[in-house]
DNA sequence: CCAATTTTGCGAGCTATTCTCAGTTTTCGG
DNA sequence: CCGAAAACTGAGAATAGCTCGCAAAATTGG
């Protein structure tokens, strides 16, 4: 297994790893990773099972280019709800650390709310593809890693926001992984089996409840105290 | 593929199949689900590779059966958790719907303690197990419904201790579901990762918040408002 | 206790799949 | 236009999942 491939450098290269990553998206989604043998991805990319090869060490690394895609598109949609929550509030002082509530609490709000349907979106653009990443697919070391990365990206800005807004509780930080995490988790539940749209607010009203905790509750970041 | 395989029936037969499943969950765990061989499972559980197929159809069911015993040995567990609180808290008329916070507050702080150290203990005892089924291993349909199925039976008991102990917000059922979802991706997230103890305190935190709502709060349940 | 019957175990080998490699074709820089 | 690098090819080697006919062991019941 010469593990790593060739990049491909020319145009016609490109368009032939283009065409193998679509057929088998397409071949995944529909008779599932383990029905899907390399050699139908080849022909219905077509190109010979050799040229799939040269570009992808193993079936395993069709996998892990799909996420890579999905991942990246997924990073910048998020990324564009941040964006958009810091240009809705240009640069409100941020002051007033104690009598804070209504306005901190509606920006919250609103931006866990832009988050969650965002988050939901991803998840229905492409039912297909996003079962076959969370579901039916096996991940390998490196997938798990690339998904644990994509997740503290988001986390990291969920933070900044919200010590911005003065939520978060006593370590906004690792309030924002949890939060990522649950959130992710519920929305891949919810829409596998339930009716969404009220669920969706359910989540919404959670995590407000959650988050909306000024930064200097309780003592100072992990106190060191257990129930 | 004869589906429906034959079942156990003599004390024999029904030691090579534990035979088989030891052997499995050995060899997943070392080396991974996609380079462990049925034929390797059957000569390291000392039987014949047709033995192993008389029993399980074909390789994913050795997968699906590992599943089964860890949700059932899972249900158990969290049971004892439910079952303990019930009798700590013996017959307390659960009626003054007004002025509840103290005593309910430290209940289901206690609640929630006792349930995420179970579950976190569930990912520790056996890692290896645990990660073969989360991470590495693909899920058929019917494995992604066992999980749904236990979830769904955990989020139940956990919606009944809620609806006791007044918290939950507007719908306890909705709200106990998104927790068992969310507390089960954090703490497999945590744990992966982290340093646990800490961040373990902050997941009690998080949902104490998000889930000390009287019952009455907002509108009645499934309020048609969107933020 | 001894057939008859059922259950269990066996493993060579069939089928299907992943992946390689030696050789051909295409592209590109000079 | 030429030589070298990049891209492509597909028969088939290597290997994995799984079957099937038969033998051994256990159970039944007369």
């Amino acid at each position: 297994m010469l593990t790593p491939r060739k990049h491909p450098r020319q145009q016609r290269s490109r368009e032939t790893v283009a065409a193998i990553l679509e057929a088998a998206a397409q071949l995944f989604q529909r008779h599932g990773y383990s029905q899907t043998t390399t050699n139908k991805v080849a022909e219905r990319a077509g190109v010979s099972i050799g040229s799939l090869y040269q570009y992808f060490p193993n079936k395993d690394a069709l996998l892990v280019a799909l996420a890579e895609h999905y991942l990246a598109e997924a990073d910048a949609r998020i990324s564009e709800v941040f964006a958009h929550a810091a240009e809705q509030r240009p640069e409100q002082p941020c002051a007033q650390r104690s009598g804070r509530r209504p306005v901190q609490c509606a920006d919250l709000r609103l931006l866990l709310d832009e988050l969650i349907r965002c988050v939901a979106d991803l998840h229905t653009d492409r039912p297909g593809l996003h079962r076959l990443l969370f579901d039916q697919a096996p991940r390998t070391p490196e997938l798990v890693d690339r998904f644990r990365q994509a997740e503290r990206r988001i986390a990291a800005a969920l933070a900044g926001e919200l010590r911005r807004l003065g939520a978060g509780g006593p370590d906004p930080q690792v309030s924002a992984l949890l939060a990522v995490q649950g959130i992710e988790a519920q929305i891949h539940g919810v829409l596998l089996d339930s009716d969404a749209r009220d669920t969706l607010r359910a989540i919404v009203d959670l995590w407000h409840r959650a988050l909306d905790q000024p930064l200097t509750a309780g003592k100072s970041r992990t106190s060191p105290l257990m129930a």
